[in-house]
DNA sequence: AAGTGGTCTAGACCACGTT
DNA sequence: ACGTGGTCTAGACCACTTT
């Protein structure tokens, strides 16, 4: 009962060898694993950490368990993925280019009303608002654009804050703790202004991500940034192939 | 020690409660939290139970645990967020329109150079590959422009099967269990054929998906879904303020 | 009624990293 | 050396669901 020789816990051995019969195909979509008592018996554990690696799986969506029908390889995700939205200037320094942050335009002023339905999550017609708007580049070409607004009340000292070569969402992400961002992609054709910005012709397919963050209390900022098309892509490498933690 | 009338676990009553102080901003960033047998006396629970609710909490990326030095609170992430790519069908169907797939062209050849790097993950030039290509509607309107190469050795049957109304994803999905997949996204401009195929002009903003799915065993299929760019946009809700199951 | 997973405990030993 | 989290156990009771 004394453990091997090992640096792995045994429940993560055990994990990782059920997950392996799972991906392998081994253990196919609504397979019936044997009940927990057997398997801990089988791989020599007490239930609890038997337990705890068949939670754990069943948590990251790789099982289903249910009371009194036992515990089953849960049925792989409708063709869904998950894709991570990098902050550009970790982006930029990744790719091993030169980063750089220019204040095109900044001002105070009061929310509109299409603007506060767009931004949600509590924003007034009215309420006081910070506009920013700047270039991201990278090596000297533009990278993106960045338009965003600003809700003072929730970032407090950001009417102080100088953000001239400071790209706004790196101060905010400090000030801010754990707040909660939405997103939203598309494609659209660059206008006048925007392919003037970015340095492209006017029509050139740019991809928009709008991100609206919050906290508990309201909305912290809104973030329209717009890439030029054809040299921006996300990308999601090789990997969760399980649902996400559910909350 | 009896546990009061409540419907839900000590580990996820506690998890919620620390949850709280953190996404609230009470407890900041690198803030250090008590001792786990303290916090355990605190809780009233034993230090397993109070254990696994801070295990949990490190998984998902809200606390950095480091032997001797303690626990605290972690950084949130850089501005990353966390997209869902859905099933093209589930996704027309969730906004109540009529979905249909049509098939446009099939054949069986083997792969060139660029193909086989291009999909990766061991596809290698002259291997055999069926080539699909098929148009999503939405309510009798071009949704989804689909190119997609399947590996039979991968997929059994595929052969033999009619897509001539299913769509492939769908299939692929229910025969291949468990597969991983890589996302890219960009945006472009629709060329002469494209424009035709999704009924818009020639130049229109179109956004792009590739999804590269593969086995340990090696690739199984490759997808370019191209949607047009004004009338399509992805979304992900408020949701996963804390990192992805780290695995 | 019975079988399954869900939870919880009290105590123990260990690995690691700072001191 | 010491303090922290990491892990593990043997046993127990409970909740849920099907039979």
């Amino acid at each position: 009962m004394t453990q091997p020789p090992t640096r792995i816990s045994q429940h993560d051995r055990i994990t990782e060898d059920i997950r392996r019969m799972i991906v392998s195909g081994d253990w196919a979509p609504g397979h019936q694993l044997p009940v927990e008592t057997a398997m801990a018996e089988t791989y020599g554990v007490s239930r609890m950490t038997m337990n705890k690696a068949l939670t754990r799986l069943a948590r990251e969506g790789y099982l289903i368990r249910r009371k009194k029908r036992g515990t089953f390889v849960a049925q792989p995700r409708a063709q869904s993925a998950i894709m991570e939205i990098a902050d550009i200037e970790a982006e930029v320094r990744a790719m091993g280019q030169d980063y750089r942050f220019a204040l095109r335009s900044r001002g105070a002023r009061a929310l509109g009303a299409a603007e506060a339905d767009e931004i949600g999550s509590g924003a007034e017609e009215g309420q006081a608002a910070l506009r920013l708007e700047g270039l991201h580049s990278a090596n000297g070409q533009p990278f993106c654009l960045e338009t965003r607004l600003v809700n003072p009340a929730r970032a407090d000292g950001v009417l102080d804050q100088d953000f001239s070569t400071t790209p706004p969402g790196s101060w905010l992400l400090r000030q801010v703790p754990w707040s909660e961002a939405s997103h939203r992609i598309r494609a659209l054709n660059a206008g006048a202004a925007l392919a003037e910005q970015l340095a492209l012709r006017e029509g050139d397919a740019c991809l928009e991500i709008v991100r609206r963050t919050r906290t508990a209390e309201g909305w912290v900022t809104w973030a329209r940034l717009v890439y030029p098309g054809d040299s921006h892509q996300l990308v999601a490498a090789f990997a969760p192939r399980a649902k996400t933690e559910q909350r």
